[in-house]
RNA sequence: GGAGAGAUGGCCGAGAGGUCGAAGGCGCACGCCUGGAGAGCGUGUGACGGGCACAACCCGUCCGUGGGUUCAAAUCCCACUCUCUCCGCCA
């Protein structure tokens, strides 16, 4: 949630801000409208509760000292207030909650340093690494690879659950694991994350402080009959697990790393990555999410996304580096890094990663502060990442380390988890 | 699913219609003491919103959430949510 203050102080500013981010100008005037005449309603209000609370205060003192008979124009008097403040704080909670739901709808806002763009093409590559690999025989994607030794089953995973489910089985499914276990060996031993294991299941609130919700339920699976919603992230239970709190400020940054299955509708993504494992209702992610201070946030996405990359160079896997432009950041990210891996298969860059500073965008939604210097409550800044798509990464081995009989070479920092050289 | 108990400030915990934003303790901040630290002593210390220069100050709101009764609610009534204990079931 953007902080209306900010938008009261500078309209013209934030205007110009979320212009570049597609959000319809008279939103944000009638949000201004409605702050405006909120305001006006409170301090009016205000007067005539402090005048109720007088005339009580009275009431008090003249039953102490027995004037009962001047007590009774008194009550006449404090009755006729009362009803007023009544009224009016009817009027305030509607004006309250108009103004809320209409904020809960606007997106951060874009870092100043981030690239204007109008659409996806204009991301700026800020750095390359590795090489993609050049092959002496037909390299296959994965979704005819997998499937020819039944490691991979795309036609079974139909049978249970429709389109866009995977089953990997024997190696693949080891090499699924070991991915995992590598990724999180890595964060937690090497740079210092803690290990969190969290519920899959979530109330609709908490989708609400990460961001999902209220825009974006059509992207999420709901359960009834108990209105839980199976997390499309880890992210979402990693920040909403400290809501309502004040993280004690010598500990920040809190550093945590969890892996977890990830449940995404995909609606509206009809025809998009359609073969293979790409884009699945189910997958497998490392996440990695920081609490930091306001004035450590910009430090802290290097250092997450530095630390997202090195997973992909133990791998590896040949990578480059996106930033985003405004047009194509997340609802509650002020500036994004996405991590792409080479895959053969699409003779391209893939996302592997999506590295964000939500700033106080979802701190605030959730109620996250820390004390700052003068010993105030103030909200943390939030970031997450991917540590990385553990699916994607799968693919990207099966597809880069692939061989002309069809096996599959494991990288040098995987065999110890795999307990293979070779799969396939 | 059945029975019961509870939800108060950063934390613990009093409080049972009016002067309670709320005793006391812990924690924290500052000071005294000390060669230094600790202990001890003293003082201070809630959040949020509005007015306003995000100062001082003033006003309002907040004791799980939402309603109600009342001139007045942490305190009374109703509903809901969550937590804990016991029983049943169960990986």
């Amino acid at each position: 949630m953007i902080d209306i203050r900010s938008l009261r102080e500078d309209p013209d500013y934030l205007r110009q801000a979320l212009r570049t981010r597609n959000v319809a100008e008279d939103v944000l005037d009638e949000i201004l409208h409605l702050d405006e005449s909120l305001r006006a309603e409170l301090t009016r209000l205000n007067q005539l509760k402090a005048e109720r609370n007088k005339v009580s205060a009275e009431v008090a003192r003249m039953k102490a000292a027995g004037q009962n008979t001047e007590v009774t124009e008194l009550l006449e008097r404090a009755r006729e207030i009362s009803g007023l403040v009544k009224e009016g704080d009817a009027k305030i909670r509607q004006v309250e909650e108009h103004l809320k739901s209409r904020l809960l709808h606007i997106p951060n806002i874009p870092h100043s340093s981030v690239p204007r763009g109008e659409s996806e093409s204009d991301n700026v590559v800020r750095h390359t690494w590795g090489n993609p690999p050049t092959f002496d025989f037909d390299p296959l994607p994965h979704w005819e690879l997998g499937p020819r030794s039944e490691m991979m089953d795309f036609e079974r995973a139909a049978k249970l659950s429709g389109a866009r489910f995977s089953i990997l089985r024997g190696l693949l499914s080891t090499l699924s694991r070991a991915l995992v276990n590598f990724m999180l060996e890595l964060h937690v031993r090497e740079h210092a994350y803690t290990e969190v294991s969290l519920p899959h299941l979530v109330k609709r609130e908490t989708m609400l402080a990460s961001g999902q919700l209220p825009k974006f339920e059509e992207e999420l699976y709901n359960t009834r009959p108990d209105d839980l919603f199976l997390i499309p992230t880890a992210e979402v239970p990693l920040i909403a697990q400290h809501s309502d709190e004040i993280l004690e400020s010598s500990r920040l940054p809190l550093k945590y790393v969890s892996y977890t299955p990830c449940y995404r509708r995909e609606a509206g993504s009809y025809g998009k990555d359609v073969r293979g494992m790409i884009r699945v209702h189910q997958f497998d992610k490392v996440e990695l999410v920081w609490f930091t201070k306001p004035e450590e946030s910009e430090a802290a996405l290097e250092r997450l996304t530095s630390d997202a990359e090195e997973v992909l160079r133990r791998l590896e896997l040949p990578y480059r580096i996106v930033e985003l432009c405004t047009a194509d950041l997340g609802f509650a990210s002020s500036r994004t890094y996405d991590l792409e891996v080479w895959l053969p298969s699409y003779g391209d860059y893939k996302e592997i990663s999506s590295c964000s500073n939500t700033t106080d965008f979802q701190a605030r939604r959730a109620n996250i502060r820390y004390r700052d210097s003068n010993n105030k409550p103030a909200f943390v800044h939030a970031l997450n990442g991917s540590g990385v798509a553990v699916g994607r990464a799968l693919v990207a081995i099966v597809e880069n380390f692939q061989r002309e009989d069809g096996t599959i070479r494991i990288p040098d920092a995987l065999i110890p988890f795999v307990g293979k050289e070779v799969v396939g």
